[in-house]
DNA sequence: GTGAAAGCGCTAACAT
DNA sequence: ATGTTAGCGCTTTCAC
């Protein structure tokens, strides 16, 4: 059996309402008495129980999050900023991995629910009527990183999905490239497939260039969807001179399909990729990308939860983060140079 | 306000006991009320409390994990397979990630005991004194993962990393190489610092090959690293013509150091990596490496300690999981063929 | 300064 | 088959 607070008590010879004082820091408690309470503790090893603490405080210090995929590096990232802040706060998070199963986000928006979490984040956007159902009715602040569901109600911490786009393929354009492929995401995403796909394709039109859509195809952001999709691309009679995949891993992808058809990165094919993830730095030639803020994202996210949590006025709209291209070495100026 | 059972049980006309029965599926409730009830949790959109639940029943479904670095992929591989065994016997879990720090760690552990979390999966073996005493004070079931610490009383899955690096380097060595390098871990690891380290040294010796001091670094498992301890082993005066790194992201480090020395993986240098990551087929050439059973090893972690939460017998022993070479192109054969 | 007692929201005897 | 009631381990008035 555990030791409780009642034993604590009696081994130190007072009430349980003066170890709870000194459990909790308050004054008015002589000194003598907070060292025999302290030394019970030590000796009992006691650990009050946050549970029944709060059922009375009403308080649980949980914050539920929602996470597409664990073992992507991109929502690793974040999730790992976010639970910096988070303990930085004592506020401990309750973490589950929906990998497209949306009954799994339904049943867990339950056990948060059940759990009393005082907040939940959720980083994907392909929500269903049901659970649009039910997070309205949860009373509990809920916030979206790095995805922007077809919502008013709540707020998103994300980039300019659309500008970054258009930015990443304008940069294309600026190097010189005439013929430009595309490898979106998932056109029911709104943030990174929709938005994304919106900045290319006006990118290009504002710049004169013709779509071909020949050389425009959609993965679902995996290294393995970049390189199928990419083959596709590689597969038509004339390929584009430079290609922008909507995600790193894509991206990569991309880049060892056009290698194994034994062409070149950049020389024959320019590759951009989207996200900014550890990976840009890692293969070679190394990628040049459309980088995401993704440890501030994550921050940000856990600290406006945590305003709104306390009580405090939020903006309430979508708080967007600066994109930022970095150019690495995956992309090649096709302009005459003097 | 929360809406709570009494509630229900008004609106319902029943009382807070039938409320309960519906709630936990017990027979003896006539269909009508059961109905009723249900009608009342719907239109109220009650929740019941988990807090209050847990309070009294002595169980709380929450098992704490402590991983050491969230934004590796080797970890969030390993969690999100605990994750899903966890979700699928509707235990949630506690996430902590302490990044080498080891205070954080302390602080969670106390956390975790106060939470009254029925079971610790810990998966790195830097833990001082303080930490040891604590550990063993709690009665909570603790297991470790991917890594053993010095310390009989808990139990670890893991694979032979002794044999695992002997078997590494044995390949090698059957390829051909005279001279193999290696990029080492901590050496305050016992699991991935000394033990492969062994492994790779008795291999060594025992094929009449010496160990080049020169050749002998260590690193932090990290990209970089791999790519400074590289630079290191090429600045010597005759380079070896293998290196094996005990983590794929060293090795990849190690990769992309050669190439920036204008030498050729595998061609002039072959490259060995440790850990079997999405890395290896992302790379190119794709690396050549010692694979542990990353998804398996999570899975059987969290088995493990569901039966040990449960009061079955477990194995008093550590659970060695198989590892497996998987050769791909980054090692070459130096042999004459004929 | 310290303690007695009520109560947080639920479950589980026990009674009916 | 349903309801009454006593706790689960803590905090927090309120009284002394």
């Amino acid at each position: 059996m555990q030791v409780k607070i009642k034993d604590v008590a009696k081994l130190a010879g007072v009430s349980v309402t003066t170890v709870s004082r000194v459990l909790n820091g308050e004054k008015y408690v002589k000194d003598d008495l907070k060292e025999k309470v302290n030394r019970a503790i030590e000796e009992l090893g006691y650990a009050p129980s946050q549970i029944a603490r709060s059922l009375v405080r009403k308080k649980t210090n949980l914050i539920g999050v929602i996470v597409p995929d664990l073992t992507s590096s991109f929502y690793s990232t974040i999730l790992s900023s976010i639970e910096e802040v988070a303990s930085a706060n004592d506020f401990n998070l309750l973490v589950c991995n929906i990998s497209e199963d949306i009954d799994k986000e339904l049943k867990y928006l339950t056990v948060f629910q059940e759990m009393r979490v005082e907040g939940i984040i959720i980083m994907h956007e392909k929500i269903n009527e049901q659970i649009r159902t039910l997070i309205h009715k949860i009373k509990i602040p809920v916030i979206f990183s790095s995805v922007k569901p077809m919502d008013q109600k709540f707020i998103s911490v994300i980039v300019d999905d659309y500008q970054a786009a258009y930015d990443a393929t304008q940069y294309l354009i600026e190097l010189g490239h005439e013929s430009i492929g595309f490898i979106g995401g998932d056109m029911r995403d709104i943030t990174s497939g929709q938005n994304r796909y919106s900045g290319y394709r006006n990118a290009m039109s504002e710049s004169g260039k013709k779509l071909v859509y020949e050389h425009i195809r959609f993965g679902d952001y995996k290294v393995r969807s970049g390189y199928d999709q990419m083959h596709e691309i590689l597969s038509t009679k004339n390929p584009p001179t430079a290609v922008f995949a909507v995600s790193d891993d894509m991206a990569v992808g991309a880049m060892n399909c056009i290698r194994d058809h034994h062409l070149q990165v950049p020389g024959d094919i320019s590759v951009m990729g989207f996200d900014g993830s550890q990976l840009t730095e890692l293969v070679r030639p190394t990628l040049t990308s459309m980088e995401q803020p993704i440890h501030q994202m994550g921050k940000v996210t856990m600290d406006v939860l945590l305003k709104q949590i306390a009580g405090d006025m939020i903006p309430d709209e979508d708080i967007v983060l600066e994109h930022r291209l970095v150019a690495r070495e995956s992309c090649q100026n096709r302009k005459q140079d003097f």
